[in-house]
DNA sequence: CCAATTTCTTATCTTAAGATAACGTTTTCA
DNA sequence: TGAAAACGTTATCTTAAGATAAGAAATTGG
């Protein structure tokens, strides 16, 4: 485990700003409970059985989740730089992880583990800012999982797709397009008719 | 705007206990920025365009969330009695609505608006409860949608079905099965052949 | 209590997605 | 750099879902 450097440090404290701006002290106690976790190219950040035990930012690349139903390898999502990655239901539950995720490409994650976590949560200089910033992250990612239930409820797949193409433009400009496919919740030989029948 | 009952309180106060309690001082303060609102059956909590100025818990009765997509009904979500109801995006951010939240039986909520929420936020005798409290309610329909999304990716409708029957027993005995059809994302005609599918 | 509405099923037809395999292209990495 | 793996498209066949309509059963509400 690899110590942080000041400047992934400041890359992590100004994106964690737009939630919760944390002042000298407290910043020094925060980077206490902090960890540099580095992957290779398909390197698991956490896989099913385990607990997922810590919570993430990812400072540079890109991770999948991805599920294996009868051999079958199913991406759930993605998290790219200065996204936060977990397995979210393990991490605050203490169930093990139904899902994989794994490093697409070298990628180094800011890590808190659960233990750390949890004493943010009981350390008085602290409590009160991260309770809040752990509230705007979970309702953040609350909206986005909302809005892509209401997609799977509302939208066709095609429709689904063109949506993509305006507003996930990460996603498709540096995902495969099996992994996109399974995001939309189609196999990866439909996505291909998809495009074709939009061209058309 | 009726005033809460003792026993109205002492309902959302036990339930809110999973998450934070609340000492006497801290109650009395927390109670003046609760109310009480009334539904009548297809009354609507919220309907799209507006903002969703308030979260709510349900005291009695239900709820469903729908959309009007070419001027068909299409069910997204359903609140019971101690669920919450609200559309969090419109009420986190601010942004209209789009869908409609409608009471499906007489129905009392308990109800938070987005201006006493906030206020009870900036209350230095509340703020920190109140952020914990949003953080573990944000982090349970975090959850909850994050399952839903995964079913969508990883499951047939037949067998969201099936765990519905399992684990859904509330929504499969109280709703009409047009609803849950597009609650599991199919026509109820779908549905109706599932069902038969599943007889054989 | 009865007419109106809602709900569910069934049937038919159409459309699109899943499964599988083949093939050419691109990428990977040893 | 060259063999292997991964990727995207296309074709075929199968299966299931969507659209629509009709009719029976259940529920509702005046």
């Amino acid at each position: 485990m690899d110590a942080l450097s000041q400047q992934q440090l400041n890359q992590f404290r100004e994106h964690a700003a737009a939630y919760v701006e944390f002042n000298e002290a407290e910043w020094i106690i925060c980077i206490q409970h902090l960890a540099l976790l580095k992957l290779k190219k398909k390197e698991h950040f956490v896989v099913p059985g385990q607990v997922c035990k810590t919570i993430g930012f990812v400072l540079s690349g890109s991770v999948r989740y991805y599920h294996l139903i009868d051999g079958k390898d199913i991406t759930n999502y993605f998290s790219f730089e200065n996204d936060y990655v977990s397995s979210y239901k393990s991490f605050l539950t203490g169930e093990p992880c139904i899902s994989y995720i794994q490093a697409l490409e070298p990628t180094t994650i800011l890590t808190v583990s659960k233990k750390n976590w949890d004493a943010m949560l009981n350390n008085p200089m602290l409590a009160y800012k991260i309770e809040r910033f752990g509230r705007l992250l979970a309702e953040y990612y609350l909206i986005c999982y909302e809005d892509r239930v209401t997609s799977f409820i509302t939208q066709t797949p095609e429709e689904r797709y063109l949506k993509l193409l305006e507003s996930g433009k990460d996603i498709i400009r540096r995902m495969p397009q099996h992994y996109i496919a399974n995001f939309l919740g189609i196999t990866p030989v439909s996505l291909s008719r998809i495009k074709r029948r939009i061209l058309v």
